[in-house]
DNA sequence: AATGAATGAGGTTTCATTCAT
DNA sequence: CATGAATGAAACCTCATTCAT
C-alpha cells in the first residue's frame, strides 16, 4: 500500500474513501454500510479509515459536504455571471445536483437527522457555518437578479426552496417501493413525478415570494378573526 | 394486570401504549426509547407490547397516524363549513397541530424515513392510502374555497405545503443544539424562528400557486435556452 | 434452555456462570476469558450472561467475592468455637482457602487492580464493606484467642497477614515460568516454596505483633537520629 | 530531531523516554499511557520509541528497574557503613523510595503482573536475576547488623518485607477512590494510613523474624492436631 | 536513525424479538 | 392474555506494532 505522506496524497486518500462511501451508499441506499465494508471498498484496513475520519457518521457528513459544495460552487458561478437569469436557469443547477444527483437528497435527509444526535456539536456547527457562508453569498447574488426580491430575502428564499425540495422528496420518493400498487385509484394523488412536481412547487414558491404586483392573490387572513 | 378481553379493552390498551410512546418521545426527542422503556412506561411487560404491535417501528407509525388523523379531522371540519376561509384560517389548524404540536414534526421526519426501510410494504402502503383519502377529501374541499386554485390542484398544494413544513423544520430545528453559537454573525441567516418563517413560506407558496393575475411575477424560463 | 423464573433458579444460574468463569480462569490463568467464552462454557447466549452480570469485570469480582466469603465463613466458624487455638490452627484455614485454593491468590491480585479502575465505585465500595464486616467479626474473635493481642488490633493483624500473603505470592509465583533457570546460582535466593515461606513469614508477623515479652527484639530506632 | 549516534546519546534518549513514561504514569496513575502519548511526551515519533524498547511493557519494566536500582543502591550504601543500624534507619530508605516514592508501588504492582504474561521469559528472568544479586548483597549485609538474624535469612526477610509492603499497599491504596464514604462506620477498620500502618507491620515482621529470646510468643501449633 | 502512515486483531455491549411458562 | 428470561446478531473503535520512506 502506498503511503500518503504529502498533504495532497492525504487529501486524495480521504477523497478515495469518500468515493467508496458514495459507491456503497448508491448501491444500497437503504442501509448504512459498516466501516468494514467501506474499508474493503476503499482497499484499506479498517484502522486506516479511522485515520481520516473520526467516525462513521462523519464520513457521511463529509460526503454530503462534498455534494453541497459542488452545488453551491456551480450556483455561485452562475449567479456571478452578468447574464440575466430566469428561474429555470437557476433551477437547472438545482436539478442537476439536487434533484437528479444520485443520492443527493437521500444523503441530505440522512445527514439532517445525524446532525441532531450523532455528530458532535462542534462539527455540526462547523458544517452549518460553511453552508451559511455559501448561502449568504448565493443569496445576495440572487437578489441582484430579481429586483422583486426584497434585500436580505435571498437567503431566506434559498432556504425555503431547499426545505421544499427536501420535504417533498421525503414525501414522494418512497413511492418507488410500492410498485404496481401506485396505480390504484386511492393512490392517484400521490402518483406524480417528483422531478416535475418539485419544479412546479419551487416555481410557485418563488412567484409567491417575488411579488411584483400590489395585491396578494391569497389573503393572509379572513376578516372574521385575527388570531 | 387485568386482561384485555373485550375489543374495547384491547383498543384502550393499544392506546395506552401509544400514550407511553408519546410520553417518552416527548421526554427525549433525541433518542428513540427502547421497547423495555415503553413497556415500563405503559406498566406492561415487554412481551405484552408485542401483542399489540408487531414491531417497535410500527408503534411509532401508529402514533404518527394518530397525529395525522387528528390534524385531518380538524382540517376537514373546517373546510366543510360554509364560511369563507382565508389562508390564515387554514394555517391556524396546521399551526396548532403540526407547527406547535409537540413532537409532530419530529415524529413525521422519523416516520418518513422508517417508511423506506423498516416498515413492511403492506403496512406502509396502508398508511399511505389512509392519508391519501384524507388528503383527497381535504384537497377537493380546499378548491371550493379558492377559486384561483385549478380543479384537482388542491391535493397537490396540500402536499407541497406539507413538504415545505417538514423540510424547513429539518433545516431549522437543529439550531437549538447550537445554543449561544447561533448568535455569531456567520450564523445570522439561520437565526430565524421556525414558526413565523414557515408561515411566511407557506403563504408565499400558496400565493404562487393560486395565481389570479395574468402575468407571472417570476418568469419560468429565460429566453436564451430552453433546457 | 430452562428458564430461571424463581429466585433460587436465578441464583443457581448466576452461580453456574461463576462456575464457568472459574473453570476458564483455572484453565488459562494467564488470560482473561472473553464473555463469549464464558457464555459458551456456561452453555448460554452471550446476552444472557449480561442479564446476570453488568460487565465482565464484575463477573471476576463476584467470583472473588465467593472465594472470600467461603474463607471468612470457615474462619469465623473456627474462631467461634470454644477450643483454644494456636496460630497453626488458624493458618490451616488460610492455607486451604488462600494458599492452596486454586486461583484464589491469582484472582485476588487481579481483582485488587480491577478495584482501582474498571469496577464502578459503588460496587467496589459495596464489596469492600462486605469484606470489612467479615473482617471486623473475625478480628474481634481473634482477640479472644490471643490475649497478647491488644484490643482492636485483630483486624489490623488480619489485614497485614492478608497483605503479606498476597504480596509474597506476587513476588514468588512467577517463578514457575522460569522453569529450569530457577536452579541457577543467581536465582538461589528466590528458590523457595511459596507455601512454606508464607507460613513462616506470617508466623513471624504474628510473633512480632503479639508481643508477650517486655523487650522488643528489634529496636525501632537507633540512637543516632529520630527521623 | 538530532540523531543519537554515539552510545551515550542513545543512552540519554532511552532515559528521556523513561522520563516521559514516568511523567505520564504519575499524571494518570489510573490509566496506562498509550505509546503515542509516550512518544509525544518524549518529543519523538512513535516508531522511534520502538528503536529503544521492544514493547510498551518493557518500557514500564525498565522504569521499574530504575526505581528498584535506586532503592537498592541507597540501601546497600547504608548497610555498608560501619555504623550500627536500627530498624528505623533501614526503613527510612524504604520509606523514601518505596512508600513515599511517587508511583513506586503502583508501578511495582503493575510490573509484577506483567512478569507473568506480557514480558518474554528471557527478559523477565534477566530482571529477576538483577534484583536477585542486589538482594543477595543487601541480605548478607543486613545479617551483619542483626545478629539475631540467622545466617542466610537476610534475603528472606527482605523479600518478606517487600511482599508485605506491596500487598498492604494493594489492599489499602484504593481507599482514595472512596472519598467521603471511607468515614462510614463499616469502613472504620480500613481507615488507616498506609504509611504508618506499613511501618508498624514491617517492624512487627522483623521483630518476629529476628527472635533473640528463647520462647516464641505465638505458638505455631496447638496440641490437638499436627496438620 | 527517525518518522508516522498503515495495519487488523480483538472483545464489549445493546436491544429488538421470541417463546416457554 | 400476560409475562420476562433467553437469544444472538451486529458493529464500533482502539492501539500496539510494523515498515516504507
Amino acid at each position: 500500500m502506498l503511503r500518503a505522506v504529502a498533504v495532497e496524497d492525504k487529501e486524495a486518500r480521504r477523497s478515495a474513501i469518500l468515493d467508496a462511501v458514495e459507491k456503497l451508499f448508491l448501491r444500497h441506499p437503504d442501509r448504512m454500510a459498516s466501516v468494514a465494508e467501506v474499508a474493503e471498498a476503499a482497499k484499506l484496513a479498517k484502522g486506516t479509515v479511522y485515520l481520516y475520519f473520526p467516525s462513521k457518521e462523519e464520513m457521511l457528513l463529509a460526503l454530503h459536504e462534498r455534494h453541497v459544495a459542488a452545488f453551491f460552487t456551480e450556483l455561485v458561478v452562475l449567479l456571478h455571471g452578468s447574464e440575466a437569469l430566469a428561474f429555470g436557469d437557476i433551477f437547472e443547477v438545482a436539478r442537476r445536483h439536487i434533484v437528479r444527483g444520485r443520492g443527493y437528497l437521500d444523503l441530505t435527509s440522512r445527514c439532517l437527522s445525524l446532525m441532531d444526535r450523532e455528530i458532535p456539536v462542534e462539527r455540526a456547527l462547523a458544517f452549518k457555518m460553511g453552508v451559511g457562508q455559501a448561502l449568504e453569498r448565493a443569496g445576495s447574488l440572487l437578489e441582484r437578479h430579481f429586483p422583486g426580491l426584497a434585500p436580505g430575502h435571498g437567503v431566506g428564499l434559498l432556504c425555503n426552496s431547499y426545505g421544499l425540495m427536501v420535504g417533498l422528496w421525503q414525501l414522494m420518493h418512497s413511492n418507488q417501493r410500492f410498485g404496481a400498487a401506485m396505480s390504484r385509484p386511492e393512490m392517484r394523488m400521490f402518483n406524480r413525478d417528483y422531478e416535475s412536481e418539485v419544479e412546479r412547487a419551487v416555481l410557485a414558491l418563488w412567484s409567491g415570494v417575488i411579488q411584483p404586483g400590489a395585491q396578494a392573490p391569497v389573503k393572509p387572513l379572513s376578516k372574521r378573526k385575527s388570531r
